[in-house]
RNA sequence: UCCUCAGUAGCUCAAUUGGCAGAGCAUCCGGCUGUUAACCGGAGGGUUGCAGGUUCGAGUCCUGCCUGAGGAGCCA
């Protein structure tokens, strides 16, 4: 644990395409200059040391088989000559059966492509690489299903039409083996999918060890164990999908809507609502806290730009075990100047909808694969079923459940009202002492407050909170008085009701419960891609 | 912090009233030219979570501890 693979540098810079340039049959820089430019002469140091490191457009292949001269910057020639250098445990690339295409253009990865665009090159010879997820023989046959991220797929190896060496070779596959295989595209009705490759070339990367996520059911302590293996597996790789085309909904429903995306410090003074156990760390000598919400920092940005929102992660250090809670979530936090309660409803009830449209105009595949019923997340379109604070406590009476007036809605209320809809509905105006310090409290009664939730049907709880924010000086310090709050750390929250106040309203929409709810996944862990839980931060 | 449940082979589980610790999968060896979590034959694999107690005898009963899961509280 904690054990990081030396030399592997910063994850942005270019090591991955300086360790391409170590592999069989890509191109080294020679340190050969062919033509200077009259007019400058080239960085060496700016000379790339691999053809990979360059972009595509930059290349430029000579004539010579097995060299590449490159432009670089438009002025000065360089030669790229292969690499030959053998990495250990890699089998040397084998010259039978290649790509005759390939010849001649060293360096040329225009054959090389990703599974999911197969059906494109039936009757094709393409290179592929990937993963051995499954793995069958019959003697003179092996059947290897491949994955590379983009689809699955099987190939067929067959001792009558791969070369022997070829075919010897897969006798060391092992399951989550590493591949490359140069094969022809054809339709076969006996293949998974209707499309098979038939290999001609194979060369194995790396052999997998006796690889411990299997083709069956596992205990969840196992599986949590191997996050980073588990994600491998058809399922995982579904939500992850959905959870990246939820995130780039969000980023799409407020870039149209002119929202200015404002980062929040995740390191803070002190906690924001204080409310719940915080995460304290040590700030050169100082306390600190891990954020807890973004949304004071929010309205800071709103009162600059109107219109902000912030996407990060937020941390609780509450010691909770359900299904519906982990230590570390991500949270998108939109906050806007001159909104008030109907438009912030509305705000949440179109972005919980879009998010939902996206979803299921993008990822049917992986809703199917997840046999996700999407009944209620084709319901899920404004405006959502609305009930007040006081209308809940009766309907929760009704069903024999008597809530204090007061208390907030814990899960077994929630899941209980949840039963009354079939698609998000929205509980609002709560009652001041069950919410915090700066929500603004009605008018008309000072016991309520301009806030909502959004609770997500079929039990699967809160997805949204929000409210007005109290934007009265003296009415917000009276609240911080009866939440017992220090106010210095305050002190510059406050200064955005001395300089300019205007009416300001937003929420905080969970990431991972949307996702869960929309996964129809029954618990947050699956639905975060390395969950941090009580007792549990590995990997 | 509290309540409930669980811990047996690498994994998922079985073991009758307290009476020889087993199966499937995985691994290794062999077979098979259309497999779909392939199949068939063979082999290896155990401090039954830890410590103590009761008993002729404990995976099983008792006590304590550890680890995990589900829930409460808190909330997204």
């Amino acid at each position: 644990m904690g054990r990081r693979a030396p030399g592997l540098g910063h994850p942005l810079s270019p090591g991955p395409a300086l360790r391409l340039g170590r592999q069989p049959g890509y191109l080294r820089n020679t340190g050969r200059s062919l033509a200077a430019s009259p007019l400058r002469r080239p960085d060496i140091l700016g000379v790339p040391r691999t053809l990979f490191d360059l972009p595509f457009r930059d290349r430029v292949f000579s004539r010579r088989p097995r060299t590449a001269r490159v432009r670089i910057d438009g002025a000065a020639v360089h030669e790229y000559r292969p690499l030959r250098v053998r990495a250990r445990g890699v089998a040397r690339p084998s010259r039978a059966g290649r790509n005759p295409r390939r010849r001649g253009r060293p360096g040329d990865d225009m054959t090389r492509i990703w599974l999911e665009e197969l059906r494109s090159h039936v009757g094709e010879e393409v290179e592929v690489g990937g993963w051995v997820f499954n793995l069958r023989s019959s003697g003179k046959l092996y059947f290897i299903q491949l994955r590379d991220g983009t689809a699955r797929v099987q190939a067929v190896c067959a001792a009558d039409a791969a070369p022997a060496e070829v075919f010897a070779r897969c006798a060391k596959l092992t399951l989550e083996s590493s591949v490359r295989i140069t094969a022809a595209v054809r339709e076969d009705a006996r293949a998974p999918g209707g499309v098979e490759l038939l290999v001609k070339d194979l060369d194995i990367l790396s052999v997998a060890e006796d690889y411990p996520i299997q083709k069956k059911e596992h205990g969840v302590d196992f599986l949590l164990d191997r996050r980073h293996l588990w994600f491998r597996s058809p399922r995982q790789e579904a939500i992850l999908r959905i959870r990246s085309t939820v995130e780039n909904a969000i980023s799409a429903f407020f870039d149209e809507r002119g929202f200015v995306r404002v980062d929040a410090p995740i390191l803070t003074p002190t906690s924001c609502e204080g409310t719940t156990t915080l995460f304290e760390t040590d700030y050169f000598g100082q306390p600190a806290y891990l954020s807890q919400s973004g949304q004071l920092y929010m309205e800071a940005a709103a009162a600059a730009l109107g219109k902000v929102y912030c996407a990060g992660p937020t941390f609780r250090a509450e010691k909770s075990k359900t299904r519906r809670h982990v230590m570390e979530f991500w949270m998108v936090e939109p906050e806007a100047a001159f909104l008030d309660h109907e438009g912030n409803v509305s705000l949440a009830e179109d972005l919980v909808a879009s998010i939902v449209a996206a979803v299921l105009a993008r990822r049917r595949a992986e809703l199917e694969l997840l046999k996700r019923d999407v009944g209620a997340l084709s319901r899920a379109k404004p405006p959502f079923p609305r009930v007040s604070y006081e209308r809940a406590r009766e309907v929760l009476s009704a069903k024999g459940r008597d809530l204090p007036w007061g208390e907030d809605l814990g899960g077994d209320e929630q899941t209980a009202l949840a039963e009354e809809f079939d698609r998000p509905f929205v509980v609002e105006y709560f009652p001041f002492e069950a919410k915090a310090f700066y929500m603004k409290r009605r008018e008309d009664d000072r016991r309520l407050t301009y806030s909502m939730d959004v609770f997500a049907p079929e039990g699967y709880g809160e997805i949204v909170g929000g409210s007005c924010r109290e934007n009265d000086l003296e009415t917000l310090l009276e609240n911080i008085a009866a939440h017992e709050l220090p106010l210095e750390p305050l002190e510059w929250y406050l200064d955005l009701r001395r300089y300019g106040a205007v009416p300001t309203a937003g929420f905080g929409l969970g990431l991972g419960r949307t996702v869960m709810w929309i996964c129809g996944v029954k618990h947050i862990r699956e639905a975060i891609p390395f969950p941090r839980m009580l007792n549990r931060f590995y990997p």
